[in-house]
DNA sequence: TATGAATGAGTTTTCATTCAT
DNA sequence: CATGAATGAAAACTCATTCAT
């Protein structure tokens, strides 16, 4: 017997107030957001947030480094980073839309708001530090002439992810939903973009794992 | 000529109070930005913000609705809509990235900060309506067969405004300084990306006024 | 005509604000006052209160200054250093009690409380200097050989000074009254204690201005 | 012997609870002292401390009397109250002024702090019963015409007390440091205040036990 | 008309006390 | 019986808005 049967619901609050967190500041944006709202969603009292946080801009900081490595996972864990090209856009191309679509809470979070009014150092640092495997990858492709346009790596990564995040905010779900055919057309697209080359096709299977 | 001499400053309170205001928003925030501040920078005392603005909530939305309308100017005055495709994309494409160039307060404020939890009606028309006439230009480029993706023409200028918003939010002044040539291979490539063609060359003169 | 006749009475919130502070920290103690008694005994609001001081601790700290620099005030002016002894000590005694008598609530938050806790640079600095003139005048008696006793010069005011504390916080108002006769004869028996020479007599006239 | 072996600590944990609520308060203050902080000092959990004592208040006030009492007994017990004046001084002289070097925490919570706001009436009783029995020989000294000033018998003790209170004030161990000399010459200096006679020499063996 | 000091409702944060473990 | 995480009432502090000047 474990400390907990798998029965027992094992109330993790830092969780719950990190996950109420999140789903707020997405809503109302951080400075907006009052602590109590955070603290009803989280199903605890208001104190017991300042005991695992020291203050509201401890929270929202440790908010955005847990997800921003959450949205690092979504898209580069036991991704084959030497795969061929196509296949590796294919596949983070579909991590990517895919986050956008099942964490959209998160995805809003992240992509939508402007974080440096209070951003801490170790905020930043993770910030950068999530997208590095991706750009390092793109611009391998890019030195070995796979990559055919003049921006440097770290750009093409930026517009690549800009462009995402704009067809995803135009998607508002009331004026426009996004249709699989539109994320498809773009996904093309911006092949043709950074390669000048045609699509060859539907993605191969097997890239990610 | 209008009423008053050169020799007296005519001083236009309403626009002091509108330009502080975005400066302000656009650098912490519209929820983290006291009155005061803004009254400080407009050289006005808090008092006369709220003889122009019935709340702070009115004001963020004009400043919102004239920094919109502001963006649409700078994008549509004087462009032709009837020009060739490359010429009309590449007078475009100026006038966006001077736009982020020439005005970064506005472009922060209007880009890269989430609206949705202050902004009322009128804004919001506002915002659908400045677009609206780019949509129509690539809604019938993209009917006469020139533009070869599957995406409906609102989703295409969400991904080529989200890619450049993308890029110039990768230059942060600090970490990364965009480059004029990261600029024309992004004009390039995003040509590619729409056309399926290569970029017919050098834009031409004579396009916008 | 001044800026006020004097039959308006010119609100001085922060004269206010000072005076409510000294009497509910004299009666309930620093860290046991919340800031709304304050405010409503200065008949201002809770915010006004924090347009004249940044936080409760510097309001504190003024207030003891405020309050020390009265009581050297009440001590020292218009007081004759160079004055004999015995003449000297009585006015000083004089105004020592009165100070206790008149002044209660100063009197009881500056020595019947412990400040250390929340005390400032500058504070102890002027704590420092309000009695050093008396120090020194001791100082100088002491050296002439006028002062019969082996302490140090600012011991003995220490001496003094705390057994007029002692005996008027035990004067309660309630268990117990100090009799003018308890404080004649106090101040005879300190000058006994400190010259090792009976009292010369009731004291004179004009040493204090 | 008790029925622990040496060996077996015998854990006082109420004992440990007011020693280190002592502590706190006498650096602290009441009022600014959480319980936690106690509570760590003490080496039991915060809930403990409410097992023995029903809230703070009545820690402190537990705090209070007992720490008063000690001060009784170690001021008097043993202390010859019949002995002869300048014997009898000299003892409680030396037991009051070590009291206040050798347990300094309890002399600082004691003499240095206001305990009004929190004082309990069993607090009070005990207060005024622990130097009851100094009052009464004084008063049989002043009636039996040993001591020669007008001052009724408590006020005596209060102008002692506070005396040696404002020294030890003084002290604050780094702008001054109290010399033995100093004390000497205080002792003799406040018996000359109180019986209008030179002090008759150094005090006798054997008056305290 | 313009001002900015004043305000109190609303925010962040603390802490005495409880109670499940 | 001892614990310390959890709590919410209360504290410190902020700020949008008003209004006397």
């Amino acid at each position: 017997m474990n400390i907990h049967s798998e029965a027992s619901a094992p109330i993790d609050r830092r969780r719950n107030i990190l996950d109420a967190a999140l789903a707020v500041f997405a809503e109302q944006g951080y400075a907006a957001t009052p602590v109590p709202p955070i603290a009803e969603r989280a199903g605890v009292g208001v104190g017991t947030i300042y005991r695992y946080f020291p203050d509201k801009q401890s929270l929202v900081n440790e908010v955005f480094r847990e997800t921003k490595a959450r949205l690092g996972s979504w898209l580069l864990d036991g991704l084959d980073l030497s795969a061929e090209p196509w296949p590796l856009y294919c596949a983070f191309w579909e991590r990517l839309t895919s986050f956008a679509r099942e964490q959209p809470e998160a995805f809003r979070f992240l992509e939508l708001q402007d974080h440096r009014p209070y951003l801490d150092e170790a905020s930043r640092r993770t910030e950068r530090a999530v997208l590095e495997p991706i750009r390092t990858a793109i611009e391998r492709f890019r030195q070995a002439g796979l990559v055919r346009t003049g921006m440097q790596g770290p750009v093409i990564v930026a517009l690549v992810w800009g462009a995402v995040v704009g067809i995803f905010k135009y998607d508002d779900g009331q004026y426009y939903r996004l249709l699989d055919s539109d994320l498809d057309a773009a996904r093309d697209a911006l092949w043709r973009a950074l390669t000048a080359t045609e699509p060859p096709g539907p993605p191969l299977q097997g890239v990610s794992t």
